[in-house]
DNA sequence: TCAAATAATTGACCTAGACAAAATAGGGTA
DNA sequence: TACCCTATTTTGTCTAGGTCAATTATTTGA
């Protein structure tokens, strides 16, 4: 409602503050959490406008973003929103989920920083080549990641240059899988995620894996239903359905999640489900498979199988 | 909170109804409307679990959906909120959006009915090859996207039908965009959406037509948060950065958005506006370009074109 | 040292009211 | 008839503060 209209047509820069929508949008987090934050960690403290209306500073936001961020790794916000800015880099800084980087990895994230796009692709490309597909996403995508993550988190990345890797890994990806002779093999896998889980990278570094084994992948892409998926496994005849997990995915629905798809899918597909949110971490649920890694991945395969089709 | 939990594990289907929550995501429709609807127009009718909280039935939440899909093409809540079922579905069929579907598109719509993902991917791409992917994309995807549109609304299309389909053509459009020559050439377009915008079809439409010109084109994916849209823009030297608006967006945020990225954005970068959404209609704010169709974008290139570069 | 019981934390949900922006309808004029 | 300007709905987002189950942390006891 306010977040615009306030424009100056200054022409130079400004839009210096952001609506109670804006922020829910941006950061991901719900109005009634910014909210009840407001009142019982006394931030953020927005302004208001002439309405009475709550207006979030900018580096508000950025902070909400890396609280958001932490959050998601497993802290509590009570814990650590008094700290500042800088306080909450450098907590993170001592709670790298990164391995150590390696000097190869390092030259593909200055790419990154540098916007060298085009350098970046094909440096992808090549190491595709190089390496093989498989391990071009486990050794090198899956690393990066984190890279790319952390560095966001330590304000050396913008949103733009992570939207920019991204992109770039997918397309690198995309091709790669292209290539890969369609197989009309089994088993027979969905892929997809929740709703409300709109990163679809895991799935595509899946998706390469599976592919490259002989596996028979169909996609149905991000944020499919519960119910859909139950009818597009029936009507792809999928004996395998894999869902993939970001970080960023609400705690909550996970579990009751899986648990509600599991009772609805007849008992011979198979649900298999891999990511970096922490709630996969803890609790491994009944008569479904939790992936911690890609490799994770290809055992699985090959234990299906072994056990043969129709157990 | 509540969404689950109610599983009875009686092993056949269940889950027949839904928090606000899970609502909210599987309609798009915030809880502040879902709320406040009931309040005004008697519609929706949850029920109570035992803590006092809402409780959708499934055919409500179906009824839901297809209220949001007409009201994304311009009717008002308040008048065909009391229509059953049915009669919204012949509503709909009385206000056709797509222009009278050939027998041609009937057939691939047929291919999406019965499943077939691998013939459908297979026809599409036997399409680009015989129309070249200009025409694939104008009078094939576009009319397509349509007949799938109304198909949906209609009740003969289930959502991950639609997500086959949209996989499928992404598929398709990908790789047919891959084995264009990457160009040097200008004028450099960045892509992208606004938050809450997150389909990228439009998107790759416009991509396959722009790069088949000799753009250059630089894709953020989507929803990217204003600010970081115009770093992008100056870190990749755009002349032009392209958004595109699918039916669904929210009409409020995108003239406001709009203004407030032409305001932060230099003079000599132009801004382009294409897709389904019904603000884009209304007013043509200033100094940008509204896209109409997938032919307009050809028509503004050889008009940049000619206006020479830095105007 | 480990497990069970207790306490604190957290976010999703609730009601109900206010109000600006957008859409529609009314009325007058060229 | 076409058009513009002004009411009058209509609509969704925002406000406030309250409740409560589930999760996480801490203490206690064996």
């Amino acid at each position: 409602m306010s977040e615009s209209a306030s424009t100056l047509e200054t022409a130079s820069l400004k839009a210096p503050n952001l609506g109670i929508g804006a922020v829910e949008r941006d950061t991901g987090l719900s109005k009634d959490t910014l909210r009840i934050w407001e009142r019982r960690y006394q931030f953020p403290v927005p302004a208001r406008d002439a309405y009475g209306e709550r207006v979030y500073p900018l580096d508000q936001v950025d902070k909400l973003r890396i609280i958001k961020r932490l959050m998601d790794q497993g802290m509590r916000p009570g814990k650590i929103m008094h700290h500042s800015l800088d306080e909450l880099r450098a907590i993170k800084r001592a709670h790298p989920e990164a391995a150590p980087t390696s000097p190869e990895l390092q030259g593909l994230v200055s790419l990154i920083l540098e916007h060298r796009v085009d350098e970046l692709r094909s440096a992808l490309a090549q190491q595709v080549l190089r390496l093989g597909l498989a391990r071009f996403v486990i050794d090198i995508v899956a690393p990066l990641n984190n890279a790319v993550g952390e560095a966001w988190v330590g304000g050396d990345l913008a949103i733009f240059e992570e939207h920019l890797y991204t992109e770039s890994i997918k397309v690198v990806l995309r091709n790669a899988i292209a290539t890969v002779p369609r197989h009309t093999g089994s088993p027979r896998i969905l892929l997809t995620t929740f709703p409300k889980e709109e990163h679809g990278l895991g799935l595509l570094m899946a998706e390469a894996v599976l592919a490259l084994e002989g596996a028979h992948c169909v996609s149905l892409g991000v944020e499919t239903p519960i119910p859909d998926i139950v009818r597009a496994a029936a009507s792809q005849r999928a004996d395998i359905v894999a869902l993939s997990f970001s970080a960023a995915y609400a705690a909550n629905g996970l579990l009751d999640g899986l648990a509600e798809l599991r009772a609805m899918l007849p008992r011979n597909v198979e649900v298999w489900a891999g990511g970096s949110a922490m709630a996969l971490v803890r609790r491994a649920p009944e008569n479904l498979r939790i992936m911690r890694d890609l490799d994770a991945i290809r055992d699985a395969l090959m234990l299906w199988r072994a056990e043969g089709v129709g157990t």
